[in-house]
DNA sequence: GCCGGTAAATAGCCATAGCTATAAATCATA
DNA sequence: TATGATTTATAGCTATGGCTATTTACCGGC
């Protein structure tokens, strides 16, 4: 029982377009990661990606591969992770939008702790527009309190 | 410049999640299909599932084998595909999230078109507690109209 | 009932993203 | 400075999810 009679390539480009966002999320965290890495520890050894992405060592030097091919990393061997200029840029777009999202669900009344959870995944399919959205809306909640 | 130092077990455990729910969503949107074109046409054929997806039929087929590996989906060969009982569930549950996912995006805001094409890759990571804030935050809509 | 057209299945390719096991490079310290 | 410990790279495996090309099955009309 479908809403309306379902246009067929409308819902394909749907499908597309969420593979798509699928498919740059692994690059997006990797990115944003090693940035936070920077901050904290002043370099990105592939160990401690690895370990925070959850992953085996060679999976996380296969990722490496990856942004390296994309022009969001570059790596001097046994040295460490660095970020182009295109790749700090992403970072810190994702990191700011992983933020947003996480505040908003926390805002409509998402436990903080699921909030983080959920984020993890969702931020990847934040549309420009829905995050221009969910600031609005952290706007208002911002500047007259926590709205019932 | 994270927020907090990072506990890199949690922050790995969070992307382990999301891992699990990207492998579970192809599933899911597959299975809404099929009761969508069940209760559409009378039968869910491969070609149309293919089309509707933006798959090659073949692609299709396949994702309908591992359906039915996980007891989601029976099929007749050249005779369409069938939901299991625990496909069916699983397609109402997936087919009313998904409509509660659209709903509170365009409550919040968010263009209904952008709506529509952000719902179908967020919704797989929406957990039971945020659908439930979702589903909290339109009751208040509904109740006491448009809130500014 | 046969035969052509359509639909589905199969074969076999590629890329991604995970893994373990092992080799090679670097580093620390004796 | 040699050597052992640690870190990183490499090799090679699996599964998933795309694809094209081809074969096989089905079905409708003659
Ligand atoms: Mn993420
Ligand atoms: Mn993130
Ligand atoms: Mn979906
Ligand atoms: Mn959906």
């Amino acid at each position: 029982m479908p809403d309306q009679p379902a246009h067929p390539k409308d819902q394909a480009d749907r499908f597309a377009r969420a593979r798509e966002s699928q498919s740059v999320a692994l690059l997006e965290d990797y990115v944003e990661m090693i940035g936070d890495l920077h901050a904290e520890l002043g370099e990105a050894r592939v160990a401690d990606i690895a370990e925070r992405m959850g992953v085996a060592q060679p999976t996380a030097t296969k990722a490496i591969s990856r942004l390296k091919r994309e022009d969001l990393a570059t790596s001097r061997p046994y040295r460490g992770v660095f970020l182009t200029e295109a790749g700090t840029l992403l970072a810190d777009r994702v990191r700011a939008r992983h933020r947003t999202v996480v505040a908003f669900l926390v805002a409509v009344g998402v436990p903080a702790d699921v909030a983080e959870l959920d984020a993890e995944g969702i931020e990847h399919h934040v549309s420009r527009q829905t995050l221009k959205a969910f600031e609005r809306y952290l706007a208002n909640v911002d500047a007259r309190g926590r709205r019932r």
